[in-house]
DNA sequence: TGTACATCAGTGAACGCGCGTTCACTGATGTAC
DNA sequence: TGTACATCAGTGAACGCGCGTTCACTGATGTAC
């Protein structure tokens, strides 16, 4: 069944409107975003938004969403280009999308990985799969490198016990059959991979003191490679 | 000499603006912060605020650097609970101390942290001080470890010419003896810190994924200082 | 194929709100002689 | 100690702005018979 004029009309607009957030979100964040500002962009009067969007926190959901997805999209095709790479070659194509990423998108990045916008609580029934995308690309990173026997033992001391229940819980979930320890650390190199981006992105070490970001940020990865045992 | 009636009355009133500026960050976030609000909390009609503060701008200026300050001293004052104790202790005392502070205050946390409110820049000759306390503490340790000898050599591979020069310079700067591997170790150790402990303020987990994130930190902790060489 | 009705996109006005900043002013506190 | 003047804190009104959201409406597109 083809979409008639009205639908397609309908659907145009649609991504018009995502696509004008967006770039205000570039110009002046997610807590200035505002509708009435999309619907002048749109060239159209404020109230007509409505028709689409049934407020401006939905507007905020539909850009997390898209932000998510294509955060997601681009760690996807980086692994599909290194889809019979090692782990550890695995690994560096994750981290390296990701900052290309948010340093081709720092808004919409920020928008996912920085403050919350106040006021503002995205539903978790629709923010948690795509949110979820790349440490779920990282643990099937972990798992087939386990299950292909390429894994080192962790270095870890024992798990405290309220820990590996979290962690077991995990497994569970993902059907995953690598140990709670290399979760534990696999937590640390997804919390630190973005920890790494943000500061580069939000430009928080002093704006002078490494000319070669990208360089520093190879030799992160390096180093949470080795922890993973990569 | 003693400060006048006058005097101590406005140095009371700035603190009280300071104060409740961070009252207001704490509910509305930094890109909500108004003048007009605290002017209206102080009990004072809103351009009486310019007697004491020339613009919006420069009372996140003071917001910032407070919190820069505060944080520093959580640190330095968990550190000097410590003064005699190994790196690892040491070590573990800052990683503590920020995630303590950062939960406590996790809108202050949000303003020197996370996404950089729009259309502000931090004037840097103001901020930079302030903002670098934690790392110059953890590079602090670093280098007393270094000279007590008590530091094992860096697993790293060869560190690219452009990165060993801004290491170089920051080793410089502060008269460290400690070699650029450690330090690009020390940097990620820092991001690491800021990202474990941004994922858990601004809840970036699921909700429900970690019950016991203190456990899911101090495992962190260990391993970064396993990286560094404690 | 043509007509009658329903659906839908978009209009324009309005409500009530808050914001940063400027400006001429009043009245109290401080200072120089 | 007392007077004349300068400094300063705070007032109140105003400027011009933008926001989210509602509502009754017009006119075009789609659908059922």
């Amino acid at each position: 069944m083809v979409a008639s004029p009205r639908e397609q009309a309908r659907e145009q607009t649609m991504r018009d409107i995502v696509r004008l957030g967006r770039e205000q979100l570039a110009q002046i964040g997610p807590a200035g975003l505002s509708l009435r500002a999309v619907a002048r962009d749109l060239g159209v009067v404020s109230s007509a938004v409505y028709r689409y969007v049934k407020s401006r926190d939905e507007l905020l959901t539909l850009l997390v969403v898209d932000a998510y997805n294509e955060l997601g999209d681009a760690v996807d095709g980086a692994l599909a280009k290194v889809a019979d790479g090692t782990p550890r070659e695995r690994h560096f194509a994750v981290g390296r999308a990701v900052r290309h990423w948010a340093l081709a998108e720092p808004a919409r990045f920020g928008l996912i990985f920085g403050t919350p916008v106040p006021g503002y609580a995205a539903p978790a029934d629709v923010t948690n799969e795509p949110g979820t995308r790349v440490i779920v690309a990282l643990l099937g990173i972990l798992e087939q490198a386990h299950r292909a026997g390429q894994l080192e033992a962790s270095a870890l001391a024992a798990l405290p016990q309220s820990l590996r229940v979290d962690l077991d819980a995990i497994r569970a979930e993902y059907g995953l059959t690598v140990d709670a320890e290399h979760l534990a650390v696999a937590a640390l190199v997804w919390t630190s991979m973005v920890g790494a981006v943000t500061f580069e992105v939000f430009d928080q070490f002093g704006s002078d003191t490494f000319t070669d970001p990208a360089a520093l940020y190879e030799i992160h990865l390096a180093l949470l490679a080795g922890l993973l045992g990569f």
